[in-house]
DNA sequence: AAATAGTACAACCGCCGATAA
DNA sequence: ATTATCGGCGGTTGTACTATT
């Protein structure tokens, strides 16, 4: 069905915003809310349409955005979650605060996608260009392995993204709080923290746990110990380790479990019924994070990992769930940062 | 100094998912 | 169950600005 573009009506104004224009949107909100975007323009006393309004206030005008040049960390991080996410701005910006999705975009389309060709790195695929000709089974286990810290690392963080989304559209309705928007000196009331960031601040802990022990090669202790930051619970993190998550499709569950079917332990329970709950069959894995976190950090429960596998161990009121993730031995974030770090060296200095 | 090419980024457009009617 | 509407997203364009020839 056609739909006609909310800016095709009569008498309305595209183009550039002029500083009049802005100062009624500023005043408008400041008081009121933006409320209904369709609604918005009318009321403020604007000739345009409500997406124009909300994109302006969005991209510009808002209080609580950075502008100007882009550090060096925040280009990385670009780069990083690009090659985990690919062009989804929205989740990317979530990640870098005060930095709205077209600020990064845009950055991207003209600096970084740039700078990565230079360096002979293909900007989709993230590989240099004659690796991304060889087919994934010409790459071996570790593009296999790389490909599956990608998959997990991108869901965590398109998991957190949408917490990050669901908790900002509670604290912004305009009638429940108008001004959050428009002043830092003005808090919105803190949400209460949803369980599950705990578990994904936790999984963000340990990657960046890992990553410090492949970088100061401080690989002799077969065991690290991290701190979740919120619950108290401690992961044992093996030598030389990383995590990919469960799934049929990516890992060998079923010889992975048998190491644990001969235990008795009570301890632990099997994650497999979990996971073959048909409720949860056809979920995507961000889904599944969000729910396996909830249900582990929403009883106090404690992760434990060996050398192969991390288990969730059971706690007294946990009733229906523990967790099951295997380790592999590849660090995405270190194949990524050698990657740009190798071929900077070689080239011009790019960053 | 003028013309041209390249860069930066604000803004628009069309599509999609969620939700209200 | 269907349709209409809205907000949000990603792709793209338009234009002002800067560097180079």
């Amino acid at each position: 069905m056609h739909r006609p573009a909310c800016c095709e009506k009569e008498g309305q104004k595209k183009g550039p915003w002029t500083a009049e224009e802005d100062q009624k949107l500023v005043a408008y909100i400041q008081q009121h809310g933006h409320g209904s975007w369709r609604a918005l323009p009318e009321k403020a006393g604007l000739q345009r349409c409500g997406k124009s309004c909300r994109l302006r206030w969005i991209n510009y005008l808002r209080p609580d955005i950075k502008r100007g040049k882009f550090t060096l960390l925040e280009e990385r991080t670009i780069i990083q979650l690009h090659a985990l996410l690919g062009n989804r701005w929205s989740v990317i910006a979530t990640h870098l605060p005060k930095r709205t999705d077209n600020e990064i975009k845009n950055h991207w389309h003209t600096h970084l996608k740039k700078r990565l060709i230079k360096m002979g790195i293909d900007p989709m695929t993230h590989k240099p260009k004659a690796d991304a000709m060889v087919s994934p089974a010409g790459g071996g286990k570790n593009a296999a392995n790389l490909s599956h810290m990608a998959q997990w690392e991108s869901a965590r963080l398109e998991a957190e993204a949408r917490l990050v989304g669901r908790r900002s559209k509670l604290v912004s309705s305009p009638t429940q709080n108008p001004s959050h928007l428009l002043t830092n000196k003005t808090v919105a009331p803190r949400a209460a923290r949803p369980k599950c960031i705990d578990v994904l601040k936790a999984w963000q802990c340990l990657v960046a746990g890992m990553f410090s022990f492949a970088s100061h090669g401080t690989l002799e202790s077969p065991t690290s110990t991290l701190k979740f930051p919120y619950s108290g619970a401690n992961i044992q993190v093996p030598e030389d380790s990383i995590l990919s998550f469960n799934g049929e499709k990516y890992l060998d569950r079923a010889n992975k479990m048998q190491e644990f079917e001969g235990t008795s332990d009570p301890n632990f329970i099997d994650m497999s019924a979990w996971f073959e709950d048909p409720f949860r069959a056809g979920n995507d894995i961000a889904n599944i994070m969000e729910e396996l976190s909830e249900d582990i950090m929403g009883n106090s429960g404690v992760m434990k990992m060996n050398s192969s596998m991390m288990r969730v161990e059971k706690s007294k009121n946990m009733e229906s769930c523990s967790g099951i993730i295997t380790v592999e031995n590849r660090d995405y974030w270190n194949s990524l940062h050698s990657l740009v770090s190798s071929s900077s060296a070689v080239g011009s200095p790019v960053f």
